[in-house]
RNA sequence: GGAGAGAUGGCUGAGCGGCUGAAAGCGGCGGUCUCGAAAACCGUUAGUCCGGCACCCCCGGGCUCGGGGGUUCAAAUCCCCCUCUCUCCGCCA
């Protein structure tokens, strides 16, 4: 959320920054709830003011025994009562709406941020590792995975439904391999690791910026609890209402936690394979820092991410996205794209971002200095995948794969799975 | 799931419907003392919103004692609902 104060004073500058996000809105309704709001607070309150020194003097009149003169009061006092509590209705209303206008609103994009209307215009930053030249035909991991009796989606539709998943065998150690190391290489980087709920109320994913906009996009319960997208929800409403000491940031968080997203309006859009599903698992990292330091701390969250995949060894680049493709909470955002064999591409495997201090103001997460009555100001908070569990296995299988069928476990992760391949004897797989 | 008890400032913990935004203690901050520190003593110490001043300070006012509603001229205090915590019972991986 922006800060309403900041809104209203930079006007032109906030709509400019909307404009070069695409998204629509010319402020007018702010600027009407706004001035309407601080108008009625003025008003009802010279009113409330009244009410209180009024019933003050009536309690020392009933004292003094002039009763009489204290029913008036009191006749005069209700007078003033309904007016309180009609001006105290068009002001919720007043409230209800500016609020509205500032949840609806996204982050203002850095100003290093490329110019651009849609993913096109994003910007590679870095290549690293090479596309492997395959001299035979490379199969996609679905093909594969399936060929391997380590994936199973026709059982997962009947478990659950389409864009499910079931993983047996060496597929599910893989998984959960997968899952170890990239949490075991960040805790040894001093990221403190949580177990949270995946199960979160409302009041924590508008927090993170998921409601009331995205309601659509997320799985809930019939008590009104949601289903987490991310552990970054998680994760950064663990200090909602806190005021941090400035000593203890930058603070260094990450945890894994399965993730569920309804993808309402990406059909048919990557219907195949383990890239766009219902649940799918990811390691997530947060970081809460000081605003002066917080586009170190994005570079170091990106530096953290890209070491799973040099130690995985999976070719990928660096991307920063432009002002049209950043997402709802971020000023700025660098993805990573793991090549991807059957895509003959580069495919997000993560996403970092700094949201400054939008998901602050909402989570009302604040640092104090140490000095001495310094005010409690918002923290900024970060986050990236380190990395999406299940993307990350389908580059796996698609990079490693050998001309019979079977994958070559990746070095750093053959200490976790007990093996060194996952070869084409089923039996052999689990 | 059933029965009971409770929720007050950074923490502990008082609080006959009006003089209580809140006693006291602890902690924090400032000071006296000291070469310095500790102890002792003195002082100070909630948040937020609106307005005066475009910021901070300061000044005036509103709101906030878990959340919401009600009674009243007036609610931390009385009534109702909700949430959460604790104790006991039941159930359970």
């Amino acid at each position: 959320m922006l800060d309403e104060r900041y809104v209203r004073d930079n006007l032109s500058l906030v709509q400019e920054a909307m404009r070069q996000r695409g998204h629509e809105w010319d402020g007018a309704d702010f600027t009407r709830a706004s001035s309407e709001r601080r108008e009625l607070i003025s008003t009802v309150e010279a009113l409330k003011a009244r009410r209180n020194s009024s019933s003050q003097s009536i309690g020392a009149l009933i004292k003094a025994g002039r009763s009489e003169q204290a029913e008036q009061a009191k006749a005069e006092v209700r007078a003033v009562n309904e007016q309180i509590e009609d001006l105290d209705r068009q002001l919720a209303h007043a409230e209800e709406a500016l609020a509205r206008e500032l949840l609806a609103l996204p982050n203002i994009p850095d100003a290093s941020v490329p110019m651009g209307t849609s993913e096109n215009d994003n910007v590679e930053v870095r290549l690293w590792g090479m596309p492997r030249q395959f001299d035979f035909i490379a199969k996609a991991h679905w093909d594969l995975g399936v060929a391997l009796g380590i994936i199973d989606f026709e059982r997962a539709v009947k478990l659950a439904k389409s864009r499910f998943v079931l993983l047996g065998g060496l597929g599910a150690r893989l998984e959960r391999a997968l899952i170890h190391f990239m949490l075991d290489t960040h805790t040894n980087h001093g990221f403190k690791e949580w177990w949270c709920p995946v199960l979160g109320n409302a009041d924590t994913l508008t927090a993170t910026g998921q409601l009331p906009k995205f309601a659509d996009d997320q799985f809930k319960t019939t008590d009104g609890l949601y289903l987490i997208p991310t552990a970054e929800v998680m994760l950064v409403n663990i200090h909602r209402d806190e005021v941090l000491d400035a000593a203890d940031l930058p603070l260094h968080y990450c945890g894994f936690t399965p993730c569920f997203r309804e993808e309402a309006g990406s059909a048919g859009r990557d219907t195949r394979g383990l890239i766009r599903v219902h649940q799918f698992d990811k390691v997530e990292m947060v970081s809460f820092a000081l605003p002066q330091t917080s586009y170190e701390e994005l570079e170091g969250l990106v530096a953290a991410a890209e070491n799973i995949l040099q130690m995985l060894e999976l070719p990928y680049r660096v991307i920063e996205l432009c002002t049209g493709d950043l997402g709802f909470s971020s000023a700025k955002t660098y993805d990573l794209e793991v090549w991807m064999p059957s895509y003959g591409d580069y495919k997000e495997i993560s996403s970092c971002s700094n949201c400054t201090d939008f998901q602050a103001r909402r989570a009302n997460i604040r640092y104090r200095s140490t000095e001495a009555n310094a005010r409690a100001q918002f923290v900024h908070t970060l986050n990236g995948s380190g990395l999406a569990v299940g993307r990350c296995m389908a580059a796996i299988l698609e990079n490693y794969q050998q001309p019979d069928g079977s994958v070559i476990v990746p070095e750093v992760l053959r200490p976790y799975m007990g093996v060194e391949t996952i070869g084409p004897d089923l039996k052999a797989n689990g």
